[in-house]
DNA sequence: GCCAACGTTGGC
DNA sequence: GCCAACGTTGGC
């Protein structure tokens, strides 16, 4: 799930209430179809865009399955959406709560070189579909990144 | 229904 | 700030 942390990084959602927040502001069908598909405890990788430098810096879990997206209604968001009707939401969000900060950030730099060459991340949405605001992730892809988090920056994936 | 114009995302 | 990718809009 990505965030711009100016608009809104994991600092601030560990300094919500219960360290809980609607991800709110989803307004792509694919990524709606991904929201769509998360069920209660499923967990997320917290990731930085337009940071420097961009990456997973964190784990966060859904505590509240995909619901009606509030701010499609106010028209004072910037998300909001006129031709959304209360009986007939286009949008969706899901509630995440910090599950944890990775001990380290994991760069997409660093992730994007185990991902050429056919390495272990070679079919990761987050290079397939960039711009994709909430992108699904492997088990395998899950492990291999969090297997990254124990590595010093810049080491090797084995040898 | 096609497609050019335009806006947004997000890495660099 | 630039620009590639890509989604949306609107004329026809």
């Amino acid at each position: 799930m990505k965030s711009e942390p100016d608009v809104f990084s994991i600092d601030d959602l560990a300094a919500r209430p219960d360290q809980t927040e609607p991800w709110d502001g989803v307004r792509s069908h694919q990524a709606k179809k991904v929201l769509q598909s998360m069920r209660r405890g499923d967990q997320a990788f917290f990731y930085h865009s337009n940071a420097k430098p961009p990456g997973i810096v964190g784990i966060v879990e859904i505590v509240r399955e995909a619901y009606p997206d509030h701010s499609q209604f106010d028209s004072s968001s910037k998300y909001y959406d006129a031709s959304a009707k209360e009986e007939a939401p286009k949008w969706f969000m899901v509630d995440c709560r910090l599950v944890r900060r990775l001990a380290r950030q994991i760069p997409l730099e660093e992730l994007k070189q185990h991902g050429s060459s056919g390495g272990p991340l070679a079919d990761m949405a987050l290079f397939k579909y960039g711009r994709l605001s909430v992108q699904p992730v492997t088990r395998q892809q899950w492990e291999y990144v969090l297997s990254l988090e124990q590595q010093q920056p810049g080491g090797k994936s084995s040898s």
